[in-house]
DNA sequence: ATATTGAATGCAAACGTTTGAAAAAATTTC
DNA sequence: GAAATTTTTTCAAACGTTTGCATTCAATAT
C-alpha cells in the first residue's frame, strides 16, 4: 500500500501490455518504436512521475557520472572558490560532486576514498590532509592510480606520483610580497608561518626566505613564528612580534586571515598602518579589499585552479591510453593595497 | 588488456572455482563458509584489491546512502558552516554528501533536484534559491514529495510545505541587536537590508522595523537600503547614508560582509566607531571578532542548523509512517562588542 | 549398511535498465 | 494470394551483488 515505491518500466510495461524494451525504446525516442505507442507510453510516464533509475544504468553502463572532491576543510574561502570552479565546469556536464572532508585526518581520508572508489566514482580530486602529508603515508593512494580512477591534485601534493595536479605558485607570490615590502622600505620583515610541512606553508616559507637572502636582509628566526590559518592563531604570535626588542617594521602573513589577526593586534597596540608596520596577507580574500586599512595581499585563483583541475581532469578521461599527467601552476598576483603603502 | 577493469566476485568465485555466493559469503564473514575458504577468498580478495561495487547493492537494496544538498552558493562563511554541521553527523553514519549549488536559479535548482531523486538519493536538504523564492515556484518539490524522499528545509521555507526544517530565529535576532543599538542612545539607526523576498531579509527587517515601533522610533524610508549580502554591495549604499543631510547615527547590516562595508565606508569618511556611527552586524562570522573596531553582531548557529537538520532527517528516516513534520528554530544571539559601544 | 544429521556449497532470482538479434505483425509487391 | 519487405515488438543477456532454498558430500548414529 506504500505509493511512494518509484514507478519503474516494468509498472508501464504492465500497463500497456507491452514488454519493457519497448517502454524503454519509446521513452528514449527510438525510431523503431511506433508513433502512437511512443506518445502514449510518454505521456503515461509523465503523468505517473516516471524518473529513471540511475543507479541501475550507473552498473549497466559502468558510469555514475560521479566525482568526488576530498578536501582538508570547507570553512576557507580559497577552498569553496576552489569547489565553486569545479562546480562550474562539471555540474553543467552532468556530474554530480561528492564532497568529503577530511579535517585534516589521515584515516578520514582514507576512508573517503575507500568509499569513493566503492561508489565506482569516475575521478577524484585531491587536496591531502596535513596528517597524510606530514606522515608521507600514500599507500590509500595506491588503489585510486591501480583502479585507473583519474585523480588529480589540488594545491597539496605529492612529487612522486605520476598524477596531474593544479596548483598555485604561492613560491614566487611570497616572494613578489616580501620584495613590495622590502621596495616601499621595511627592513625587519617577520612572517607568520603556516603550519609546518604544508607545501601551502613551506613554499610561502621559502619565498620569504629567499627574498631576503636576495635583498641581503639577514633572516631572524625570531621573526618566524606559527600560525594555524585562522585568525585567531596569529593573535598571540603576533603580540610576542610586537614586544620583542627590536619589534618587526612589516609583517608578512601566511593568509589573509592571519594577516587580519596581525592588523587588529597591532592597531590595539596603537600602531598606524601602515606608517608604523606594514603588512600583507595571501588570499586576496574578499574582506581583505574592505579592511581598514584595505590589506595588501596576494591574490590566489581558487575558481580558476577548480577550473583548471576540471579541465586536467577531462582531458585525462578523454585521453588515449597513454595519458601523460599534467602539472598546471597558476601565478599568484601581488595585488597593492593601503596596508603596505607606507610614503 | 585494460588492468583497470575492479575486479568482481565473479572474477575471484572463477579464481577458486567456486560460485559468486561462496565468494559473497566468505568476504560477508558469512558463518556457513568453511573456515580455510573464508581465509583463502578474504586474503586473495585484499591482495587483488577487490572493492565491493556499491552501485550494485544500491540497486538490490535500493538503498543509496547518499544524501543531496542544495543551496544557493557555498561562497559565505554561513553555508559552509551549515554544510559542515550535515557532514559532522552524517559522514559518520555513512552517508555521502552531494552538493548542490543552485546560483540563485529556479532552472538549476529544479534540475539538481531531479538529478537527485534520479540518483535515488535517500534524503535532500534544501535551501530554496531566491528565484525560486520570488516567483513562488514549487511544482519542482512534488515530484520529492510524491516520492516521500525525506526533504528538509534549511533557512528559507515554504510555509505551506509539510516539511521539516531547520531555521535560525532570525527576527528575535535583529530584534536584539536594534533594541541593543537603541539602549546604547542611537535614534537614527538606518538597515542594509538583504535582497527583498528573501525569508532571511524580510524576518531581520521585520525585527529591524518592530523594533524600532516599540521604541516609538520613527521609520524612515531614506534610512532603508538593499544589499546583496556581500561587502561590496553594501559599499554605495553606505555612502548614500552617510551623505544624507541628516544621517543615521547607527547601522544594524543585514549580514557582517554588508556592516564591514559600511565600517569601512565610515572609517574612510573619517567617521568615528561607536562614537560617531555605532554599527551592528549578523552572523558572527571568524573576521567578526578581529575588525577594528570588533563588530556588534547577532550568533546565527550554521554548524548547529546543520546538525539539527541531519537530526530531523534522521527522525522522518526512522519515524513510522504517520510521519509529523518537525520546525526547529534555533535562538540567535547577540554578541556585543566594540562596534556599538559607545559610553 | 542405511538412515540421519550437519556442514559447505551451488542455484536462481531479484534490483531496473538497455540493446543486439530474433520474432512477429503489418504492409507492399508482383 | 503468396512472397518479399518493412515496421514493430519481444527475448534474453548483461551489469555485480545478495539470499532463501535446494543440493551435495561427508561424517555420525542406528
Amino acid at each position: 500500500m506504500n505509493s511512494s515505491r518509484p514507478v519503474t518500466i516494468k509498472d508501464i510495461a504492465r500497463r500497456f501490455r507491452c514488454s519493457p524494451s519497448t517502454v524503454s525504446r519509446a521513452l528514449n525516442d527510438h525510431p523503431a518504436i511506433n508513433e502512437d505507442t511512443r506518445k502514449n507510453i510518454q505521456e503515461y510516464a509523465k503523468e505517473v512521475g516516471y524518473q529513471r533509475n540511475e543507479v541501475s544504468l550507473s552498473l549497466l553502463n559502468k558510469k555514475t557520472a560521479s566525482l568526488g572532491v576530498v578536501v582538508p576543510t570547507i570553512s576557507n574561502y580559497y577552498e569553496t572558490a576552489v569547489i565553486e570552479g569545479l562546480h562550474t565546469v562539471l555540474q553543467p556536464m552532468g556530474y554530480t560532486l561528492n564532497i568529503c572532508v577530511t579535517n585534516e585526518s589521515y584515516l578520514l581520508e582514507k576512508e573517503s576514498l575507500s568509499k569513493l572508489l566503492s561508489n565506482r566514482t569516475e575521478g577524484i580530486f585531491l587536496s591531502v590532509s596535513q596528517e597524510t602529508y606530514d606522515a608521507g603515508y600514500y599507500e590509500h593512494l595506491e588503489s585510486v592510480i591501480q583502479r585507473k580512477t583519474p585523480l588529480i591534485f589540488i594545491d597539496r601534493e605529492y612529487e612522486d606520483f605520476e598524477t596531474s595536479r593544479a596548483t598555485v605558485d604561492d613560491y614566487h607570490g611570497a616572494f613578489a610580497a616580501v620584495e613590495h615590502l622590502i621596495s616601499i622600505g621595511y627592513r625587519q620583515i617577520a612572517h607568520l608561518k603556516g603550519p609546518n610541512g604544508l607545501t601551502v606553508s613551506e613554499q610561502r616559507f621559502k619565498g620569504y626566505i629567499n627574498c631576503l637572502k636576495k635583498y641581503n636582509l639577514p633572516i631572524r628566526e625570531d621573526l618566524i613564528l606559527n600560525t594555524n590559518f585562522n585568525v585567531e592563531s596569529a593573535i598571540l604570535p603576533t603580540k610576542r612580534l610586537l614586544e620583542l626588542a627590536s619589534p618587526p617594521d612589516a609583517i608578512f602573513g601566511v593568509n589573509d586571515q592571519v594577516a587580519i589577526g596581525a592588523m587588529r593586534v597591532a592597531k590595539d597596540k596603537g600602531l598606524r598602518i601602515p606608517q608604523d608596520i606594514g603588512l600583507v596577507g595571501f588570499d586576496n580574500s574578499p574582506i581583505s579589499a574592505y579592511t581598514f586599512p584595505s590589506l595588501t595581499t596576494v591574490h590566489r585563483p581558487g575558481r580558476k585552479i577548480g577550473m583548471e583541475a576540471s579541465r586536467l581532469f577531462l582531458n585525462q578521461l578523454n585521453g588515449s591510453g597513454d595519458f601523460a599527467p599534467e602539472s598546471i601552476v597558476l601565478p599568484s598576483e601581488l595585488v597593492i593595497r593601503e596596508s603596505s603603502l607606507r610614503i
